[in-house]
RNA sequence: GGGCCCGUGGCCUAGUCCGGAUAUGGCGCCAGCCUUCUAAGCUGGUGGUCCCGGGUUCGAAUCCCGGCGGGUCCGCCA
């Protein structure tokens, strides 16, 4: 199965403005590379600012193999190129740059964008399938904010690969075995709601997860109650079904809670599915009788493991246990069912992990692999949220629930709505104060790349100005509102020309608006989530530039009036587009 | 002890894979801009040993080696 490459393959001039000149350009190239008689492929760079051109070829390590100065080089390439149609082509301090003429580029993007609204970026079907997951939190509580980087992630890119056309099932792998789910079981049958500190809300996981709090401290210092929990999970990992079926209930009640969580933060499951089901279903037993016949099986006081001795995995890991003495199975072994199953079901298969279960994905990969799966997950580690304190932790009270943070973000942009738009009706306040506090929230675990650890800091995380979600919602509630207004007037735009658009900021806003469909391909085919937050502000600040140099409504004359009436429309599909792609709905107002 | 990840102005961050054009932007701070389409906005200024030390290269934030600091993992837990 081999990937589309993140280099363009130049087969989308129907989605993609920029296809057609990225193809000549570096066919153009390419031809009078060769001329040189050098064996090179030219790879051309995306120029640092958008003035200097569009694409842009540096010739210093041509310069190098022909021995010439790098400005000579790009100066002999551009004589080989010569004069081509709707490009303007330099020699500039060692690099050759292709700058596309704008008006054949606004007058390629602009109706493009008006046509396809929601759907610009939008690539064809691909055909194949993913299986996605992420999430996958044990149901023993709320979210709280260290978790919420999993869901935000697998969300994003969850939508950014259906956008460039596959066909993607997200899947919650719920953990309903385990001990966290018998020390839930145990609470929830054998305290009263009475006994227990007051719930911080009504929904179902805060109520729940004073159980799981309670009964984890009894079992600390009762071992009577640790005793019976341990034959509880004895149980149930036999196949136990009625235990099964006890525990599932509560568990079950308090992923009711936190979907409730996920949905409001526009994050959506397609499947459920359950950890047990691979011990009943006769899964795990499959898993255990594969990776027994594997040479590298080994048996000690009759429990089994893979000696991974050779596979340098580091520290001081050489086995991967799958059974225990008594014959039951362990997490990691359920793990390995689930995900022969979905691989089975799917091309690719994508997991979000927190970077603590790398040791553990890599196990699984040459687990697999040793049952003869031929492809294996392909994992996005992110790194952890953390407060200034230190790592969050529910037992000791150290934590930002989700919902909470959820509270506060609408809280605090409903204040803004109040004294911003007073004259609105409530109704529209509130639904805008969700909007906006919720958008803030995802922008901000988005923005910053995987890999790099988060301090949660509230000040941060309800930030409302500059590089933040209501920034760019602002600005597509901006042009929304030029589009009304000009509804009002009558001043519709069927006779717009493109042509007229040539300021500057109308220029730097056009050449961004048809970078977005490249943008998408990239992000989705590297599995980048957060340079779509970028795009997203980045063309939020070049609207609001055009917004003040380039009066819209108040223009000389009609044409030009409706002219840029279509840049702020496609401006506000680019927008909206992007913000989609991110989980943040864009307001008509604000 | 070992493996993996991160380390960019006071704070946050892009760029790092695939080395090149004056290192991207935000927050903060300072000075301006609301009788023209929403000031959640715009303009200008301030602020940088790209953790440190070597190496490779015409050229290093980017590649290699060695340190330092932080995160994370190394269960018959999940």
């Amino acid at each position: 199965m081999t990937e589309p490459t993140s280099k363009f393959d130049n087969s989308f001039e129907s989605v993609d403005p920029l296809a057609n000149y990225r193809n000549t350009c570096s066919q153009l190239l390419e031809s009078a590379v060769m001329e040189f008689k050098v064996k090179k492929v030219p790879q051309m760079e995306i120029p640092t600012s958008p003035e200097l051109a569009d694409f842009a070829y540096p010739c210093f390590s041509l310069a190098k193999d022909l021995k010439l100065p790098p400005q000579k080089i790009a100066e002999m390439l551009l004589n080989k190129i010569g004069a081509v149609e709707n490009l303007k082509i330099s020699a500039v301090k060692g690099y050759l740059n292709f700058k596309i003429n704008l008006k054949p580029l606004a007058g390629a993007t602009i109706p493009l964008i008006l046509k396809e609204k929601q759907e610009y970026g939008t690539f064809p079907n691909i055909g194949k399938r993913i299986i996605l997951e992420h999430t996958s939190a044990n149901p023993n509580g709320p979210f709280h904010v260290g978790r919420a980087r999993n869901p935000i992630i697998g969300d994003t890119l969850a939508r950014l690969l259906r956008k460039v056309g596959y066909e993607v099932e997200v899947q919650y792998w719920v953990n309903d075995m385990g001990k966290q789910a018998a020390i839930l079981g145990w609470g929830v049958q054998n305290l009263s709601g009475d006994s227990l500190p007051a719930a911080g809300s009504t929904k179902k996981d805060h109520e729940l997860v004073r159980y799981y709090q309670s009964a984890y401290k009894k079992m600390e210092e009762d071992p009577d109650v640790e005793g019976v929990i341990t034959r509880m999970i004895q149980s149930y990992e036999r196949g136990d079904i009625d235990e099964l079926n006890k525990l599932k209930k509560p568990c079950s009640d308090v992923l009711a809670g936190m979907v409730e969580s996920l949905e409001r933060m526009n994050i959506f499951v397609d499947k459920f599915v359950w950890e047990s089901e691979s011990v009943l279903d006769g899964g795990v037993d499959e898993v255990i009788a594969k990776l027994k016949k594997s040479k590298i099986t080994k048996e000690e006081e009759g429990a089994y493991y893979l000696d991974l001795e050779g596979y340098e995995l580091g520290g001081k890991t050489s086995r991967f246990v799958f059974t225990r003495s008594d014959g039951t199975s362990l997490y990691t072994t359920r793990d390995l069912a689930y995900h022969w199953n979905k691989l089975q079901n799917c091309d690719i298969a994508i997991n979000i992990l927190g970077e603590d279960h790398k040791l553990q994905a890599r196990q699984l990969e040459i687990a697999l692999k040793i049952m003869g799966m031929e492809h294996v997950p392909e994992v996005v580690f992110y790194s952890f949220v953390s407060l200034e304190e230190g790592k969050m932790s529910t037992r000791k009270g150290q934590v930002v629930y989700l919902d909470d943070l959820m509270e506060e973000a609408a809280a605090r942009a409903r204040k803004e709505v109040e004294t911003r738009r007073p004259e609105l009706p409530d109704d529209k306040k509130s639904e805008i104060a969700d909007v906006v506090g919720l958008g803030a929230i995802r922008y901000n675990l988005i923005r910053v790349q995987p890999e790099k650890k988060i301090v949660f800091k509230w000040m941060d995380a309800l930030n409302f100005e500059g590089n933040s979600a209501p920034f760019v919602q602002y600005s597509h509630a901006r042009a929304c509102s030029i589009l009304r207004k000009a509804e009002e007037m009558l001043a519709g735009y069927s006779d717009y020309s493109t042509d007229l658009l040539d300021s500057p900021a109308e220029d730097e806003l056009i050449r961004n608006l048809a970078r977005l469909p490249s943008l998408i391909h990239e992000c989705a085919h590297t599995r980048k989530p957060h340079p779509v937050a970028a795009y997203a502000y980045k063309t939020a600040a070049l609207f609001n530039q055009f917004y003040k140099d380039c009066p819209v409504l108040p223009a000389e004359s009609d044409e030009l009036r409706a002219s840029r009436l279509a840049l702020v429309e496609a401006s506000r599909w680019a927008l909206a587009v992007a913000l989609d792609l991110i989980g943040i709905n864009a307001p008509e107002q604000m």
